[in-house]
DNA sequence: CGTAGCCTACTGGTCCGACCAGTGCACTAG
DNA sequence: CTAGTGCACTGGTCGGACCAGTAGGCTACG
């Protein structure tokens, strides 16, 4: 009875395929970072289509982060490296339509700097574990310089635990949503009056997320680092979304009330 | 000795204005999903440029997932309502051209799902409890069914477990890579031969799962969840890579050696 | 009177040709 | 040899044109 099975022509738009060609080419690294596509007048040669579809084609590539393109520029459009740009923009424009809130943002860093410890404590090499001291370092001379420097140092330590953690998912991820709880609140975490005193406690929890990690405890450091990031931005997220935060804290087996 | 500073001019496109000015529309609800934008040729007399440029901001708007044009709609383009379409989509590229591997991928779900489970445990109402029980008991009618059925079942259940976890962002998150995970190895679980006896196992981690949600027993359901998605995933996770996410799974304190 | 079918007025998709403002490089004049 | 100029490109924008769809009104037939 089943005859043929007829699938529904899918109307495929010819800028759409020049997306694709591009996207696989660059993908299957026939076009590597740095290297330019021909002009948009030779590509309409290439393709057989008109300029207009060629700049179409660019421009959906050019929102996706791959290439982008300069008037003037004597070569064609520049083949961009993966950059999490396009990934934080879907994110950052999901924050804002979907309407997540400072506390999901906040709660989700929790989960990921937890896991990211969680790993580096049982994967970071000896070159990790000095990339993370040095950026405590930082953070301590940074106390007298500034908010900004300090942020940068701690910034930098955080990245440091999410590289050791091996995983380059857990990385991105980490980077996109913290620039994103950060442009929330960088200006009130800026003017905070007792700034010095949160920096110095901030310090303190790090070396001891630091010797955690050191000492190969992963537990141990997922839950004080998700304490960490708890004790910084709490006092940020509205009183009612706190117990969600808390519910990631007290890990070990379960506290009895 | 510093006069006025004069900041670099930094040239923007007239489809770029076109992008924002919609894109602000859209995040500030003056645009709500569902609504059509006017016709490109109303738009580029709104806008006083060129149906090129219209379309070109079209063709952003688009690769950005708020907006679909159909050919030969009466209507104007139509504003969607957020999908984490270009979300997974640039992940996607991204797993691709950063070259995740899978054992990456299913590190990120375990934490992922651990994590949920984690919060599901302490925050689920006793609806969302009803769907997991629901979900779970199509997948034990989908063993005959065929996989088809028993994988849409099992996504159910993952679904509502990141529903109750209450937080959005991991709701999302836990959809877009899990679908790219189950896009790699989806044609090897379908083709396993001992496919109903990994069936009933995996229904059996799932009650357990749960048994520690409805207990709300956080950590117990983490960690159970965590164990669920290795057993079910490591055969296909080049052996290398397993260690890694052996690192998730051992939680409670730490198990000595 | 009801409906099946056509016809028209739209839509988006594509093409063409043109012009402008930048940029880099070769060539030239000092 | 160098400083300056011009040319030959680039991408950005414009306007007009045509096509293939779609939806909905209109007509003509039953």
């Amino acid at each position: 009875m089943s005859g043929p099975r007829f699938e529904p022509v899918r109307t495929v738009r010819a800028y759409e395929r020049i997306v694709e060609q591009v996207e696989q080419a660059i993908e299957s690294g026939a076009l590597s970072p740095g290297q330019r596509l021909p002009s948009e007048r030779d590509l309409m040669g290439q393709f057989s289509v008109s300029r207009s579809t060629v700049r179409e084609a660019l421009r959906v590539l050019q929102a996706r982060g791959l290439v982008r393109s300069r008037p003037g520029d004597p070569n064609g459009a520049e083949v961009l490296p993966f950059s999490s740009d396009a990934l934080q923009k879907s994110m950052a424009s999901l924050a804002r339509v979907e309407g997540l809130s400072l506390g999901e943002l906040v709660q989700f860093r929790m989960v990921l700097d937890g896991s990211a410890n969680l790993l580096a404590a049982r994967l970071r090499t000896a070159g990790q574990l000095a990339e993370m001291e040095a950026a405590i370092e930082r953070m301590r001379a940074a106390v007298t310089e500034g908010y900004d420097a300090f942020s940068a140092a701690d910034v930098a330590f955080h990245d440091a635990v999410a590289r050791a953690s091996g995983n380059k998912l857990i990385q991105i991820c980490v980077e996109v949503v913290r620039s994103i709880v950060l442009g929330l609140v960088a200006d009130r975490l800026a003017d905070a009056p007792d700034r010095e005193a949160l920096m110095r406690r901030s310090i303190r929890h790090h070396e001891e997320v630091l010797a955690a990690v050191r000492d190969g405890d992963g537990p141990l450091a997922a839950r004080l680092a998700r304490q960490t990031m708890y004790d910084y931005y709490a006092g940020y997220v509205p009183a009612a979304e706190r117990p969600a935060l808390r519910a990631l804290l007290d890990q070990p087996p379960t506290v009895p009330e």
